[in-house]
DNA sequence: AATTTAAATGCAAAATATTTGCATTTAGAA
DNA sequence: TTCTAAATGCAAATATTTTGCATTTAAATT
């Protein structure tokens, strides 16, 4: 089992088990999105040993604790790539190489906010997605 | 058939039929997002006919021309309210009675594009969404 | 107003995706 | 080492989405 991901396992006081690691590796060896049977299969792959049924229970614990977030525009998975990081997550979608970056801006909520405010409204959380050209590709 | 969902199939150039008024008619009844089920249901209450393999076709088609938008934290339907309109389109989601409305906003842009420029990404497209608490509600 | 034709629809069935119940295994505390 | 709640796997149940094909219909044409 690969330290990287007993340590993320720990930190979310998550038990350390040797699917939810796989789950974790298999999500760490890529930057663009997955869904549940990309995940599972990926695994197998790997020769690791995993049911799909497990995958789905344990993104779903991922996704409440926000250790994976669902990509807006496809709803597949990626793991969050600031754990722990405060503020609003931006996701930057490249359409050439498919990756998935995640950035946040201390000023972006205030537009937000100012935004809504003009709107009545009084907002609590966000997501947002850009899509266009990383840097690498461009 | 409501003659507002008539000029509305007109004035996107689709053939105006009696499932594809259903569908809008049932969808300018609420301002929640819904699911294709929810739609289907929806128009059978109400007296309508129409099988759900076609609620599923048209709201493709709806999608794809922008009249209809997915809600991006339940990936259900809403109409879009701002049909037409260019810019960048914001969903004002209400955490208390549900409703999603959407605003545009022409500085937004350019503050996203900042944030994008500062990580080297050429943005092309923007999802956003904020949840909160819409004026009615607060 | 009748004719024609491509587009739209419905139905049944297939294919996919997701959830559930329950027996077994396992991580980690005692 | 022992114990227990949590995690897992399997099989099956549900739910969702797509597809093929026959029929119907909107609307263009005569």
């Amino acid at each position: 089992m690969k330290q990287a991901t007993r340590t993320l396992l720990r930190q979310y006081n998550l038990r350390i088990t040797q699917s939810r690691s796989l789950v974790l590796q298999a999500m760490l060896s890529t930057k663009t999105p997955l869904t549940h049977k990309e995940i599972h299969r990926k695994i197998l792959k790997t020769d690791g040993s995993i049911s799909l049924v497990t995958v789905y229970r344990i993104l779903e614990a991922y996704e409440n604790i926000g250790l994976v977030h669902r990509h807006l525009s496809t709803g597949s998975f990626i793991l969050c790539s600031l754990q722990g990081e405060k503020g609003h997550h931006v996701m930057l979608s490249c359409q050439d190489c498919g990756t998935v970056a995640e950035c946040i801006d201390k000023d972006f909520c205030k537009h937000e906010d100012r935004i809504a405010k003009s709107a009545g409204f009084s907002p609590k959380a966000h997501l947002s997605e850009l899509i266009g050209i990383c840097s690498s590709c461009s």
